[in-house]
RNA sequence: CGGGGCGUAGCGUAGCCCGGUCAUCGCGCCUGGUUUGGGACCAGGAGGUCGCAAGUUCGAAUCUUGCCGCCCCGACCA
């Protein structure tokens, strides 16, 4: 294995795999598009598991859990939801297999489903199911239900975490009895995942709402946070669909209301994906590895002895200890690595590249000024602190990381994001700067998908924030007071 | 499914045109020792059906044919 990463401006996608693998993250699998993920890059996503997990239960939200596979017949019964996936899907034929006359193993063709079985690409269809027969009355409602599964894409082209045949992700699907309901839900849980990105991820995101060219299949209407990458792409960190009462019509889920009538639910439902991973790692990292925002990192603080003849090893672990242990008093986490069979410049490598936020280095030098060496992983500044005062200057430091790593994201993207109001204008700044590009556009699928064939970008989203501005289309000139954001995007 | 490329030790590779001490080198691994303030050094060691199969030949990693697998670029997409 080679020593450093290849440099981003030289190469971004080998850049990306290459981190991805020495950063210990995770591997192409033995299944073609499918992906492992290491204990190393598990722990980062557990901690964003953990943290929306906990946030979908301050809105309200209990966890359940749906099967695998799902009935053929489930899948046609929302007529736009086949046509979305039906490309896509791995299906189950048989149940069995034998032994063959020639060696090996072959399917037993007389074990065949007579009903395929899909291995969910999403689980609208078989949850709906469910709520057809747990929903009869308003007192029933609403129904405010997320899992944490695996789900399926026949992707042809994949690319870890961000586009692989199978990943994970949490889907929220809830029922309503009013249609208002069911759109402040859509809209609250677009604000949970914007929080998320933002506090947790360090990540600014733009909340909008999707074309209906790029609307979920099944839904009224689809909304997104829309983040930029270091490489001038757009990559969509989280959905939030309002499903109207679609899936309760096809999944006849009628309800009887305060007045005794029966109507069909008003459904919603929102996902993020291992995909928050690929959008983590593209965002803030640099030619050295990872750069992990402190409240994501499975380790804040790793620190690291130096020692210098065997006399030095026991008073300096147990130096190394003590800062650990009055760290963890604090609620920071914290990894002490003092193996002696690697080197202290070994360790410094290997934990830059894993994005460890703060470094506290302590030599037989440090112990006889009571002081330790203290290196951010953000700006990689280094500083020498006295021993006593860590404890007290770390957390403030973790907070400090937190900010910094948010506000160079957010002025990279700032940086990123131009004005245009002339197609040719459009194009330059899409093929020599990248990045966002908003623009008027006629509010027709012809004139988008055009766009899109002659420039490769595609409409982000409809931003939610900001003021739309009356002028002409960029592509057909036709009056529009619709301004959308562009970008080539992942 | 179209267009390119590749398959040699755990990983990354040289050799292939021009067949014959060619199985190369680096990393990693094991043993012992010296080390440790930015990816340590020395000595010794283990590890290979050269993707698979058939063919040509006295002789094939190398030439021929057929499979298989993977990667990249498109179409598809969170």
């Amino acid at each position: 294995m080679s020593k450093g990463l290849p440099k981003r401006e030289d190469d971004y996608s080998a850049w990306y795999n290459e981190l991805v693998k020495k950063a210990d993250l995770a591997e192409n699998a033995a299944v073609r598009g499918c992906m492992v993920i290491k204990p190393y890059g598990f722990a980062i996503w557990e901690k964003m598991q953990q943290t929306l997990d906990g946030m979908f239960k301050q809105t309200g939200h209990v966890n359940a859990y749906f099967p695998l596979l799902i009935p053929k017949s489930f899948f046609s019964k929302e007529a736009s939801h086949v046509d979305g996936f039906a490309k896509e899907c791995a299906v189950v034929t048989h149940y069995r297999l034998k032994n063959s006359e020639t060696g090996g193993v072959i399917v037993d063709p007389d074990a065949k489903l007579e009903e395929e079985l899909i291995i969910r690409p999403t689980s609208e269809t078989i949850i709906w199911d469910s709520y057809s027969r747990w929903i009869q009355s308003y007192r029933d409602l609403p129904l405010l239900i997320n899992q944490w599964a695996n789900v399926v894409r026949w992707e042809m082209r994949t690319r870890l975490f961000l586009r692989t045949a199978e990943f994970l992700w949490q889907e929220g699907h809830t029922a309503h009895a009013t249609k208002k309901e069911a759109e402040a839900e859509t809209l609250q849980m677009l604000d949970v995942y914007a929080e998320f990105a933002e506090n947790y991820m360090a990540l600014p995101v733009i909340k909008g709402m999707k074309t209906a060219n790029e609307r979920f299949a099944g839904a009224e209407e689809t909304y997104c946070i829309e983040a930029l990458m270091q490489d001038g792409k757009a990559l969509q960190a989280g959905t939030s669909h309002f499903l109207g009462q679609n899936f309760a019509k096809a999944f006849d889920v009628k309800f009887a209301n305060k007045e005794g009538q029966l109507d069909y639910v008003w459904g919603t439902s929102w996902g993020v994906s291992t995909r928050l991973m690929g959008a983590l790692i593209m965002a803030h990292s640099d030619d050295q590895g990872l750069v992990l925002p402190p409240k994501l990192a499975p380790w804040q603080v790793v620190i690291v002895p130096i020692f210098k003849g065997d006399a030095t090893v026991e008073p300096l672990t147990e130096a190394c200890q003590q800062v650990a242990r009055d760290l963890r008093k604090l609620g920071v986490s914290v990894k002490v690595d003092d193996r002696d069979s690697q080197t202290p410049g070994w360790k410094f490598a290997e934990y830059e590249l894993k994005g460890v936020p703060v470094r506290i280095a302590i030599g037989p030098r440090d112990l006889e000024n009571k002081t330790a060496e203290v290196a951010r992983r953000d700006t990689r500044e280094k500083s020498i602190l006295p021993l006593d005062e860590l404890a007290s200057q770390i957390p403030d430091l973790l907070e400090n990381i937190q900010a910094n790593i948010y506000n160079k994201a957010s002025a990279f993207r700032a940086s990123k994001t131009t004005e245009v109001s002339t197609y040719e204008e459009f194009k330059h700044v899409l093929d020599n700067k990248g990045g966002f590009v908003l623009a008027n556009w006629d509010g027709t699928t012809e004139t988008e998908l055009k766009i899109k064939e002659e420039t490769k970008a595609t409409i982000r989203c409809i931003p939610l924030d900001r003021d739309q501005k009356e002028g002409p289309c960029i592509r057909t000139g036709k009056s529009s007071n619709i301004r959308v954001l562009f970008a080539k995007a992942y």
